[in-house]
DNA sequence: AGTTTGACTGGAG
DNA sequence: CCTCCAGCCAAAC
């Protein structure tokens, strides 16, 4: 009897992809929280990556804060110069590293 | 059907 | 603080 499902079915999938898209539509302004957060939020804790391709290939996640979401250390989205700008405009801090000043604005549901 | 690819993570050096 | 690496797993090749 496993404790935690190991592979996922369509539907699961697709369950998981509204989680994710519905967890990233709840981050408020100003805050960030991580890929692996809302993949545990979702059920699946070792899904970190598949929330990144989520956001990535999900048409439609454009409309969400999905700039909202950084890796574990607080380093924006590779190809994507403009994460940084947006949390800027909304008073997220970075340190002189690059990163985001995950200890004032990480957000845990 | 086997291999490569990441909007990831945690640990090692 | 940085880079490198193994483990990760669905999707793309």
């Amino acid at each position: 009897m496993k404790d935690y499902p190991d592979k996922m079915n369509v539907e699961q999938a697709r369950a998981f992809r509204d989680d994710v898209l519905n967890i990233v539509a709840q981050i408020p302004k100003g805050k960030v929280t991580t890929y692996g957060h809302i993949a545990t939020l979702a059920g699946w804790p070792s899904h970190a990556r598949m929330v990144g391709r989520t956001l990535r290939y999900t048409p439609g996640a454009v409309v969400l804060p999905c700039h909202r979401v950084v890796n574990a250390v607080g380093r924006t989205a590779p190809g994507w110069s403009k994460q940084r700008q947006l949390l800027e405009e909304e008073g997220v801090k970075f340190k002189a590293n690059g990163r985001v000043d995950m200890q004032s604005h990480l957000w845990l549901y």
